[in-house]
DNA sequence: GAGCATTACTTCAATCTTCAAGTAAAGATC
DNA sequence: GATCTTTACTTGAAGATTGAAGTAATGCTC
């Protein structure tokens, strides 16, 4: 096997220490503002937005919890006092007796809407607008090279938005 | 001012999806590594590696905090643990009698230099082997991009890790 | 169709984090 | 030099997260 060198070189160190910053910086300082204008934590944000874009508004623990990239045991708390404020309800999967699907009540779906235009707001100002439309398109490859490697099957998401409401047969 | 637009285009959005995975899997894929091969967190690791890398292995908690970016209140308990293990003792600073050193031990270096290697090779891995010199070089500038606009003071790590010793003898 | 493995979810306990006080030393201002 | 503010840190309670069981439905294999 090839033996690397057991340290990072200067231009790797800095590069480095920028990254670790951004990974501890940006989501503290869109937490911020998320908690502050809506009461909403990032990851409760995401888990209501995740659900607001989705043709039903629902979405099977099991898949919200990978959409979100976290434990079924941490959704499923999350989702409990979603449901407190009156946001997401859980249902039963007709097809499947082990699964629950989370739904977002209009309630949710409103306090999404109220939501988003502070929260883009806030990410346009820290990652858009600084980068030119070029700088942006070569730093969104570089990334999904990095994410390439984490996670090779690259669960994408947006497939996971999509593909969930063939099975739908009643409700509402 | 330019009025915005409200939502992002699909660009963006594609660059904006990247982003949010990559803030949540790297620092779990790397907690994970280190969790496993060496029973660190990555804050722990983070706070012992910043004082390894100080001239006298020792800082001030304040510029601990600031250092990994978090709050006293949390890293008062993460080094109580840290002090449990036997890694890093306190010790008042005698120029301050506000101020309190965290004090890097033989065994909390030793614990350092056997772990680091496992994680760089893991950093070295999601990060740097897929990508290019070229790719690396304008993904650290982009980067610095961003985090001009969060933290604009840029209060420079690399800088506290330096500046520390110079009091040792003076004061201001 | 019986038995075993897997999947989806929940819950409890242990740990961790945050937030709001509280203490105590410095520094600043008059 | 008395008072006011700021800075550095600690602590305790509340809330969040993780990890290890536990339950229950499903799928797989013989």
């Amino acid at each position: 096997m090839d033996s690397e060198p057991p340290w990072l070189d200067d231009e790797e160190q800095q590069v480095w220490l920028q990254l670790s910053l951004l990974l501890t910086r940006l989501p503290t300082a869109l937490e911020r503002q998320l908690q502050r204008d809506a009461g909403l934590s990032l990851y409760e944000y995401l888990l209501l937005s995740g659900l607001s874009m989705t043709p039903t508004r629902r979405l099977r623990l099991r898949d919200l919890a990978e959409f979100t990239g976290t434990s079924l045991s941490r959704l499923s708390n999350v989702i409990r006092k979603l449901e407190g404020h009156g946001w997401v309800i859980r249902e039963p999967d007709p097809q499947d007796g082990r699964s629950t699907f989370a739904v977002l009540t209009e309630a949710g779906y409103a306090k999404v809407v109220a939501s988003a235009p502070g929260h883009v707001r806030e990410v346009r100002k820290l990652v858009f607008d600084p980068l030119s439309t070029a700088q942006l398109r070569r730093f969104g490859s570089t990334i999904r090279r990095v994410l390439d490697v984490i996670d090779p099957h690259g669960c994408d998401p947006e497939a996971l938005l999509r593909a969930e409401d063939i099975e739908q047969v009643s409700s509402r």
